[in-house]
DNA sequence: GTGCTTATGTGAATTCGTTTACAATCAAGG
DNA sequence: CCTTGATTGTAAACGAATTCACATAAGCAC
């Protein structure tokens, strides 16, 4: 499933979700065809980038026509993977946590929070729109029953490198780190981060010095 | 306030509030001195990367010594305006929303949300964290009133577009976008977009197709 | 078919960011 | 005050990503 395609630029692979978003609401929309200036217009992403995006797998267009919406789809949900369902495993279910098992942007999409961990004998035991708790001392047995392999780690800071290195030994591969700790993993543990308040501080940073300039981020 | 300073990488300002928040800490430890190689171990940016980011600002450290952490803290903390507290607006009280008036990762830092807006009048009127949530009429009075130039949009997606445009015409400068949406917005207004959907999608490829490679993101 | 229009795919140029590698400089210790 | 060891700051090399610009090919109209 990976390793003899040619390698993608990590920039494009970061936009491909987004690309594959965005050809399901066309194809939906019962749209038959696209061009790369309309995909630049509603994704904004530069048409030229958008068409290099796509050459890395081929030609997936036509000189002149532009592309097949259902072919796209089509090609976008293999190299997506998006046949099979990704379960995913919420780590500490605080404030941010418990607004992840709710939101149902999780439910679409090919990935699934299937299980939940707290510490709080409270929470444990409960059930969050249909997401069961267990106590993080369950973690080992169940992580590696269900053969999880993405989790969403939003446990207080204080806990993010132990329980990342659980998660580790557990046989994870994928991290979704929203703590504001940088993790140490081995490197065959994939790790992203997302740490909302230096996004905050970042974008009033940009506010300040760079008064008018096109948006960034991922 | 701005623009007479060299322009400073878009890169290297998106690690700005990360080298802060861990000044921070080495100082409340009572760390006097530190190197790009200590630095650069804690936040896992390489240590030539941060003696680069530094040098765009003048010559902060001492050859053979380091930086001192006491002026480093000052740098920052005169370069990231801390001394002013920024007033922050959250559009839509849904559960993540909730979530960030909750956390406390707001009140640290320099913002502070201030306002909550919302169109469910169950929740308008009521105080969340000491934050009172309005109803989404009054929010040209209230964003005018207050000068709040930075909002986090945590709208249904489909109110995204719209509410932005009338964040644009209140004066909202700055936009921490959390919906799908790719938004419209005049070059003056700053957009940062945090798609968890995407995040997770875009985890799962690159766990996927490179199966180690060191971590992305900010 | 023929020609016109359109929009792709990509080589080349460019911009942006990272990393190497080292001369310059300073602290510290004798 | 001299030497040693440490660590900066940056020039140059490299690498990644974007953008330009256009030859090429396909659709479409007549």
């Amino acid at each position: 499933m990976s390793q003899n395609e040619p390698k993608i630029p990590q920039a494009t692979a970061k936009r491909l979700p987004l690309y594959y978003r965005f050809i399901q609401s066309l194809h939906s929309s019962g749209k038959q065809r696209v061009s790369s200036a309309e995909l630049s217009e509603a994704v904004k992403v530069d048409s030229a980038t958008i068409r290099r995006d796509f050459s890395y797998f081929g030609a997936l267009g036509k000189k002149g026509y532009g592309y097949n919406v259902q072919y796209l789809l089509e090609f976008f949900r293999k190299t997506l993977n998006q046949d099979e369902i990704t379960n995913v495993a919420l780590v500490g279910v605080g404030h941010l946590g418990t607004a992840f098992v709710n939101y149902n942007f999780l439910k679409n999409n090919n990935t699934h929070i299937v299980v939940g961990f707290d510490a709080d004998e409270t929470k444990v035991g409960t059930t969050m729109s249909g997401v069961p708790i267990h106590h993080v001392d369950e973690m080992e047995q169940i992580m590696k029953q269900n053969k999880i392999d993405v989790a969403i780690l939003t446990v207080p800071s204080a806990y993010a490198q132990p329980v990342a290195d659980d998660l580790v030994r557990y046989g994870v591969r994928g991290i979704l780190n929203f703590t504001p700790a940088r993790l140490t993993v081995p490197d065959t543990v994939r790790v992203h981060h997302i740490d909302l308040s230096i996004e905050l501080q970042s974008l009033i940073y940009f506010m300040q010095h760079y008064p008018s300039a096109e948006g960034v981020h991922q």
